[in-house]
DNA sequence: AAACTTTTGACTAATGTTGACTATCATTAT
DNA sequence: ATAATGATAGTCAACATTAGTCAAAAGTTT
């Protein structure tokens, strides 16, 4: 029902091919042409949508040959990309990343719509509401941080 | 429920719609035109006409192919025993006092187990971590009433 | 008159698009 | 080997396109 941007169609051209073959491998200028658009604006897509928060991972080559390819992985069942995922996040993290997280998460059957539901609405901008953008995305890491640690350790 | 002023005609109009289709998209600047009013009126129509009060979820998007999306939701039947938990929260609420809540939510079997333990995960004195414990009690209140008000409607 | 609601617009914030410039790699020429 | 060339992808900042906020002004109700 969405997707009126280039960039919307660009991730979801991109995610339906994911949802069979678990990894892709393109070349940025075909895709460019194929939705004409300039090149960057991949990376554009890639950089807002295939981030590692997302549960994607990219590898890229230049020159002669080269190619762009993204990987879906899983969160929680690889210890290292958990681990990579808390790294990301860090001491502080913005609203829209955390989406990403718990969308992620969920997609990953880690966590069901309603936990993930109720972690967003724990988490949400409005929800904290700070004045200082820096303490709200302060308080919003520590509370995911806790969140993955139960979700690692417990359970 | 006289469509005297544009808002009472915006809304009319609104839920008009959702009256058959659950859930809308709009472009802001479309239906501002549409009623000849500034694009700001919407925000205050849906604000004033379209909270979770009324059974309405609204999200967002900014930016090119931005949208506004309302959707109709089924309020769970004991909402009004949320709300009441609500009042007693109030703008503030310790952290025993939260266990309390959780723990009678999780026996009313309005929370599963996982659920329970997430929340007091996120509203946890050492995860929210402030030096006042004024702040850390009003924001824990704040992430409460959120969640509570996540629990008033099923999805 | 006071209190409350609605209307308006200037300013802010978030997201998306574009293109010039840069970095890297493979191949070919010297 | 080394250098030059061509073929890729990456970065970044300017610009474009939405929606959000806030408070003053205007209108309405008590």
């Amino acid at each position: 029902m969405q997707g009126q941007n280039i960039s919307d169609i660009i991730e979801e051209y991109l995610k339906r091919i994911l949802a069979d073959t678990h990894q892709i491998e393109i070349k940025r200028s075909e895709i460019a042409q194929l939705f004409n658009c300039v090149p960057s604006q991949i990376n554009y897509v890639i950089n807002t949508r295939f981030t590692i928060q997302n549960g994607y991972v990219v590898r890229s080559k230049r020159g002669g040959g080269g190619y762009i390819r993204i990987a879906k992985v899983n969160l929680i069942s690889d210890a290292d990309v958990l681990d990579d995922l808390m790294t990301v996040i860090g001491n502080n993290i913005s609203s829209t990343q955390a989406f990403q997280i718990i969308q992620s998460l969920f997609e990953d059957n880690v966590l069901t719509q309603k936990e993930a539901n109720l972690i967003l609405a724990a988490i949400d901008q409005q929800t904290l509401a700070f004045e200082d953008k820096r303490v709200e995305n302060a308080v919003r890491a520590r509370i995911l941080i806790s969140i993955l640690n139960r979700l690692k350790y417990d359970d």
